[in-house]
RNA sequence: GCCCGGGUGGUGGAAUGGUAGACACGGAGGCCUCAAAAGCCUCUGCUCGUAAGGGCAUGCGGGUUCGAGUCCCGCCCCGGGUACCA
């Protein structure tokens, strides 16, 4: 009479029948409370591994407790289909990327599809698709008639041993080649921008109310970098004809400190006022910096000594009327600010360092409070001294004062300065969105229009390791006409970095069915922003900083309604999966694939054992236990199985004992158990404490055998089972579909989550504890009313308490009832 | 160096300032069986003790409190981010 728990049989008859119910398609006409909970579209690199997993079971489970709870949840899936492993398997195996792509979306699709997640399938989209490249396309001229896609001049990774260009992100920290491990140089050339900067302000206020991980939004403040202080001019010694050097500071209040002047070795003009004597040393010292790698450069203890030659030029402090010496050294960045500094070294370590290497003089201008003992630059707060007008004032109001001051001369101004530089967006790929620009001799550079989109990238190219695009040598596909003159044109053969790719795909989620234009501004309105958005720490700053920044464009743009102004609204980053040290990933080759646990245990097991492993957020080890933990999972399920099932050889051993305890005793046991487990778990799923839910439903199935083999009445079972399955449902769905057919009828994801009864909340009895100076001394059962005095009686005459008061009267008594007393000693 | 996390049994991990170690994994013993598998039951932080019972325990050292894994101060170790950003 008894069925075996066969996760095989159960699990892809239910994954066809959730498509065919479509209970997860949703329109933005739905009645119901709308939501949007989404993962980060995956690359397809081929099946699922166990990152997936986890990411896609918490997306799920999220889709199906909301959808429990009454919402309409869009949960959509795609694909982030660009890239360049498909480019690099087509070098290697002449095999085309998207031949190579396609089929390693059908093995991705394949493999989540036996995870059980349900999708809105309709709104599938992959960034490599016609459709999606043409309003990738769009987007991009809407951009640059914006004047936010703009051309410049700019240094790219370039790699010897690959023959490529490479994306920042394809570089080391240590400056190598994360495939080919060759040292990475810089080549200029004419790039795509897109000006992000623009939007610094706002992508850093507006990202205060997010609710985001905190580490996340430290990390993009930091990244984004914003320093108030001032720009100061100074004047070059006897060379009225030329410009004065820009310098940057956060710290103007120091100005009267200033000693030397100091610019970067790429400094543009610097040549114009190095003089002769110095023009040699100062070359050959330039020339050897080049030389050197941006590792080199950067390494601490070359960093220490600081390097750098006079150029024999001297400068006028604007503030004191000093003349002071002009250098170059390494320490300056070309790449920030002015790429020119004023040395400080009372108040700035690094010019501190490079003040005593060469023998500059050091002016404290702040005050050093009685307490400081360091031997060096002291950069906080305090009194100015040595700063003529300034002196007597504090930090803060120096600085208002000097910036006053630099205005009235004419000689400087506030000036604020972020680190974030704009988006270098173009590739010298061959698979990715192409760039919808048009060069024309008459007309310069043209976007192109709307009716000519998309804008395919042949098929017919060849695939070679020359760091050149195939596009590039393709002549049918870089001659053209232009779209303004018809004259003879030339097309754009760069490609977009697959970010922008990803930096909208959650908007046209919203309405993939649009054919003329990305996507319909009321469906955005209905579901933006994301109520749940799902990922990887990885990509804390730059996906998520794109995404945000398209988002507040394209809303400038009235593309995106203009309520819109920020895409996700939660976001949870889940821990990564390490195996042996290192994160478990496909490049590093030690995957351990989930299709052997779909084949055995079930995508259930699985699913369960990724949740109860620990907190989502936190890493975990994958080691020799982890199988005998997933097994663990499966004999859970197992008994769930046999439990709801009534299998009698759930209870061999176990005597039924019904005769002998009083049946509502137990019937009322059970019941508390049931729906303070419904409280527990509730707030576990809200706080994402998904590992205590499982712990807390585990209690209950326990509690449930053991109520059952106590005689407890069919209909508290039943009851406690129902909650049971309806808990598990979104953690578990196709077990717990199955057994709610079998038990009930009906389908368990379209029923309600289950409301706890405030009476069953409620205890007449409670463990009464009792402590002496702290220490737990004795536990009794109390009625939960007690009152002060039959407390304190009643502890006073137990045995192991009087034994340790004796004749001694308690100094005093803390009472916290009915749960805790202490007696002071 | 700086900025975040985090150190709790053999293992993964639970604990609104109030019974530390829930729940699992592993281990030990038992029931069932001709036997095994599966299942079921009991025990399982360390330590002293035959036991009853006691002592010690949340990285280390202090502090606040009637009471600290939890709060405060100072260290140590591990993981991640960042790297001369003026």
């Amino acid at each position: 009479m008894s069925i075996a728990y066969d996760p095989q049989e159960i699990e892809p008859r239910w994954q066809r029948r959730w498509e065919e119910l479509g209970l997860y398609q949703v329109d933005s006409d739905d009645p119901r409370l709308k939501s949007y909970v989404l993962c980060m579209y995956p690359y397809p690199s081929g099946p699922a591994h166990q990152g997936h997993v986890r990411n896609y079971t918490f997306g799920d489970l999220n889709v199906r407790y909301r959808t429990m709870n009454g919402e309409a949840v869009l949960s959509p899936i795609g694909f982030d289909s660009f890239g360049l492993p498909a480019e690099n398997a087509a070098i290697k195996t002449q095999i085309h990327p998207r031949t190579f792509t396609d089929a390693r979306i059908v093995e991705l699709k394949e493999s989540l599809g036996r995870l059980g997640a349900v999708y809105d399938t309709r709104r599938e989209i992959k960034s490599h698709d016609p459709e999606y490249i043409k309003w990738s396309q769009f987007i991009f001229t809407k951009f640059m008639e914006a004047g936010l896609a703009y051309r410049a001049n700019a240094p790219v990774n370039w790699c010897p041993g690959c023959q490529t260009v490479l994306a920042n992100e394809q570089v080391l920290a240590d400056g190598t080649c994360e495939r080919s491990g060759d040292l990475v140089t810089r080549r200029n050339l004419e790039q795509w921008f897109f000006k992000i900067t623009d939007y610094a302000d706002q992508l850093l206020d507006e990202l205060e109310p997010l609710e985001w991980p905190e580490r996340v939004k430290v990390m993009q403040r930091n990244w984004i970098g914003r320093s108030v202080g001032a720009e100061i001019e100074v004047a070059i010694s006897g060379r009225d004809d030329l410009d004065p050097i820009t310098v940057f500071t956060t710290r103007p209040d120091t100005s009267f400190g200033i000693t030397y002047v100091v610019v970067a070795p790429e400094y543009p003009r610097l040549f114009d006022f190095v003089t002769s004597e110095y023009r040699e040393e100062v070359r050959s010292f330039c020339a050897e910096v080049a030389s050197r790698s941006d590792i080199e450069r950067q390494s601490t203890e070359m960093g220490k000594a600081k390097r750098g030659v006079a150029t024999g030029a001297y400068a006028v402090n604007p503030f004191s009327g000093a003349s002071v010496p002009i250098y170059v050294a390494d320490y300056v960045l070309a790449t920030y600010g002015t790429g020119a500094v004023m040395g400080v070294p009372g108040e700035d370590q690094r010019d501190f360092d490079f003040a005593k290497a060469y023998g500059l003089p050091i002016i404290e201008t702040t005050e050093r409070p009685e307490s400081y003992v360091g031997d060096g630059a002291y950069g906080g707060p305090g009194v100015k001294v040595n700063s003529g007008f300034l002196d007597g004032l504090t930090v803060d109001e120096a600085k208002a004062k000097a910036l006053e001051f630099l205005v009235d001369l004419g000689a400087g101004r506030a000036k604020i300065q972020y680190r974030l530089r704009d988006w270098l967006v173009s590739r010298q790929r061959y698979w990715g969105c192409p760039i919808p620009a048009v060069y024309c001799e008459a007309c310069g550079i043209v976007p192109v229009p709307l009716e000519q989109l998309p804008v395919l990238a042949p098929d017919d190219v060849e695939f070679l390791p020359t760091g050149e695009s195939p596009l590039a040598r393709n002549a049918n596909f870089v001659n053209t006409t232009c779209p303004h003159c018809s004259g003879p044109a030339r097309r754009e053969t760069d490609t977009m970095d697959t970010f922008v790719d990803s930096s909208w795909y959650f908007l046209r989620f919203c309405d993939p069915f649009s054919t003329d234009k990305p996507f319909n501004k009321d469906d955005v309105s209905a579901w933006m922003p994301v109520d749940q958005y799902i990922g990887g720490i990885e990509h804390a700053i730059l996906h998520l900083l794109y995404a945000r920044f398209f988002t507040k464009a394209l809303s400038d743009l009235e593309i995106v309604p203009s309520g819109v102004r920020e895409p996700f609204k939660r976001l949870f980053t889940q821990g990564m999966i390490r195996l042996d040290g290192s994160k478990m990933s496909k490049s590093k080759g030690n995957l351990i694939a989930p299709s052997g646990y779909f084949d055995g245990v079930g995508a259930d097991a699985l699913r369960l054992f990724h949740l109860f492993v620990g907190p989502p957020g936190d890493d975990f080890d994958w080691t020799k236990q982890t199988d005998e933990m997933i097994e663990g999972c499966y004999r859970f399920l197992s008994r769930v199985w046999r439990l709801v099932l009534n299998q009698s050889e759930s209870f061999p051993g176990v005597a039924i004992t019904k005769d002998l305890v009083d049946s509502t005793e137990v019937d009322l046991e059970l019941r508390k158990t049931t729906h303070r487990t419904i409280e527990k778990v509730t707030s576990g799923y809200q706080r994402w404490a998904y590992n205590s839910c499982v712990a807390s439903l585990m209690e209950l199935t326990n509690a449930i055998y053991k109520a059952v083999a106590t005689g407890a009445s069919n209909e508290t079972v039943s009851e406690a089972e129902d909650t049971l399955l309806l808990m598990l449902a979104p953690m578990v769905p196709h077990i717990t579909a199955e057994l709610w057919e079998k038990k009930n009828g009906g389908i368990v994801h379209s029923e309600s989550w289950p409301v706890a009864d405030p009476e069953m909340l409620e205890d007449l009895k409670t463990t009464l504890v009792v402590q002496v100076n702290g220490k737990l001394r004795d536990k009794i059962e109390v009625l939960t009313d007690i009152s002060e005095e039959e407390a304190v009686a009643r502890v006073r005459s137990l045995p192991k308490i009087s034994a340790i008061l004796g004749d001694e009267e308690p100094a005093k008594i803390v009472l916290r009832l009915p749960r805790l007393i202490n007696l002071v000693l």
